[in-house]
DNA sequence: CTTAGCACTCCATATCCCTGAGTGCTAAAG
DNA sequence: CTTTAGCACTCAGGGATATGGAGTGCTAAG
């Protein structure tokens, strides 16, 4: 698609003005533009080419103009400019930073309403493994008469635990026992080196814990194999602020697709290509979310993990701001976690976390 | 106060039609009830002094009438009949009781949105300690070169653990004489058993790991401290069904509110006579909700545990059918916990969650 | 004490009109 | 060939005005 420079030029101060008034724009208010040195009626000529090119659209015929879909993403990828933040914007981001919990679950879903809070719009956090999870460590506790709680140190300093009936009488020797040869067989090894073979072997020299070793290793492989922390979503009402969803109904529509779609979605989605994403209006997979926009930035965590922030509005939102914002958060929400865990703790993937439970 | 026989009936009936419709509710509608045996007219008069003792209301002279915030509590108090639930109501309440998860912590969670979609409003889960916790064992993981995992074992099987980084050199013989120490000294003790002098005398005897006591004590006495776990809060947008919320601003400046106020002040307005409690409008401590209400009901887990839900909705809700369910869940949810646990799992206060921080 | 009847009130809805912003097109000017 | 001024036309949104209907309070009769 080939635009002049002065149908870019359009183009961009038609989104530039739609985003920040949500009012069709006119020729007229382009004109008015201190850098524009031609007229409305040229203008006009130019809309017209810019509607024709599917960049643009009328909501009626004696309406202003407005960017279609293919517009936002025509001023995604060539025409957004950096956006700048201010003194005052900066302060309140870092003033919003401070992470108050030391949980990192509760860390996450802080970001969440963070992010959310500094955009007004809704937002979310989630934590990703980076690569394969190892165990560094079996640990296994008696807790009661007939159970005991499995404890698993993952790599990155996760921990997971669970609370497990003991099917069998095992003595306090017995676990010893199998502890041990976990530790020695078992750990340093990814998910899928965890062979049927190497857990016979195990099994087999397990003594009177042998029964034991499935449920440990269920709960192992499971713990292994989760990809993705919990997704953290906030500020879901915020979407109320934006004027295309003042009608509660449509406003509910979207909230409960997000609801559904986004958890089990999200991660099919997270950016590949660069730090960030934009999934804009009918890019989106559902349908409900024809008209909202997606911005998603990858951040680091360090030690194997990494975020993902993104926040959620309508196709008329800031890109270029909210892409500021989170580009700000991303360099320093790191740091955020570097400092309140000395070094860079793992993340969600909470399995039996604070709770054991089946 | 005391009514009139009749005037109950009439009350009774303005609020379960009003509940319904949020319509106001007129004299004939009222006669035009199957057991009402009076004309409108007199309903007229009844309703007249009924508004005069300030349980009925009136948008405006030419409308029926609306209870008022003192209506509900008079019926909630006296007039509520138990709502039976349909079949159908019991079937679909059924099916939803299966919780997929088996973190406690995503278990209350899903709770939460559990109620919310079987009330259609907001709803919330939330568990706390019914007594004092106690560290039932201490355990103190080498995790790298220059940290170490603590993992506290609590009552009602908790488990919470923290990465701290040492300040100095500790040996893994030190490590184990103080995990030794600690689980001889500390266990079984209320965070306020645990003195000043009982530290002094525990670090005095943990040698080169003495530095450790502090940074785990500081954690343990946060585990202990904590009494309610997270406020899991969900189905936020279906207050929008409501249409005394059809108003996005008005839903929106509630669903703030809720956000705000509720996490802060919910556990000091946990049932506490009953196991079900109600907060009608103005009863509510923020001014913003006096048009809301809340309805909140115990239930047992098990294991020093009990949890707590509730729902948010207008003042005009069904509390009869709310109520209903909420205690088909309270009934229903401790055995879930039992189910997938083979014994109660205590719940949420996760502090070292899954994750180390700090 | 209850009820039929009636005058009155007032919200909700529909209708109409009108204004103003914005367009597309044409024709003249650069 | 491009730009611009001018003009007729379109249409959404807002305000004013009617109208219908539901509901009330009061009075007077049963």
């Amino acid at each position: 698609m080939e635009l002049t420079p002065r149908q870019k030029q359009i183009l961009r101060a038609i989104v530039d003005i739609y985003v920040s008034t949500a009012e069709p724009v006119g020729s007229k208010a382009i004109a008015a533009l201190p850098d524009v040195s031609f007229s409305s009626a040229t203008i006009r000529n130019e809309m017209a080419e810019l509607t024709q090119m599917g960049l643009l659209e009328q909501p009626h015929t004696s309406a202003g103009r407005v960017p279609s879909p293919a517009g936002y993403r025509f001023y995604i990828d060539e025409l957004m400019q950096d956006y700048r933040l201010s003194i005052d914007e900066t302060k309140s981001l870092n003033e919003a930073l401070e992470l108050k919990s030391q949980e990192f679950d509760e860390m996450m879903s802080q970001v969440g309403k963070l992010v959310s809070k500094m955009t007004n719009l809704p937002a979310y956090a989630m934590a990703s493994r980076q690569g394969q999870a190892v165990v560094k460590h079996f640990e296994l506790v008696q807790a009661g008469p007939g159970s005991i709680i499995l404890v698993l140190m993952l790599s990155g300093d996760e921990v997971k635990n669970k609370l497990i009936r003991l099917p069998v009488k095992v003595s306090e020797a017995d676990l010893k026992l199998l502890s041990a040869i976990l530790n020695t067989s078992l750990t340093d090894l990814s998910g899928d080196a965890i062979t049927v073979e190497l857990l016979e072997k195990v099994t087999r020299s397990a003594g009177a814990a042998a029964p034991l070793v499935p449920l440990v290793m269920d709960f192992t492989q499971e713990c292994l194999r989760q990809q993705h922390g919990d997704l953290h979503m906030a500020g879901q009402m915020r979407l109320l602020d934006q004027p295309e969803y003042r009608d509660a109904a449509k406003a509910q529509e979207v909230l409960e697709t997000l609801d559904e779609e986004m958890i089990s979605n999200l991660p099919a989605v997270l950016p590949k290509d660069g730090p960030v994403q934009f999934l804009v209006g009918p890019e989106n997979i559902a349908k409900e979310l024809k008209d909202t926009s997606v911005v998603m930035m990858r951040f680091d965590i360090g030690d194997g993990m990494q975020g993902t922030v993104g926040v959620v509005g309508p196709t008329r939102m800031d890109y270029a701001k909210i892409t500021a914002k989170l580009g700000y958060f991303a360099e320093n929400l790191g740091r955020m976690f570097q400092k309140s865990g000395g070094e860079p703790m793992p993340p969600a993937l909470t399995e039996g976390s604070g709770q054991n439970t089946k």
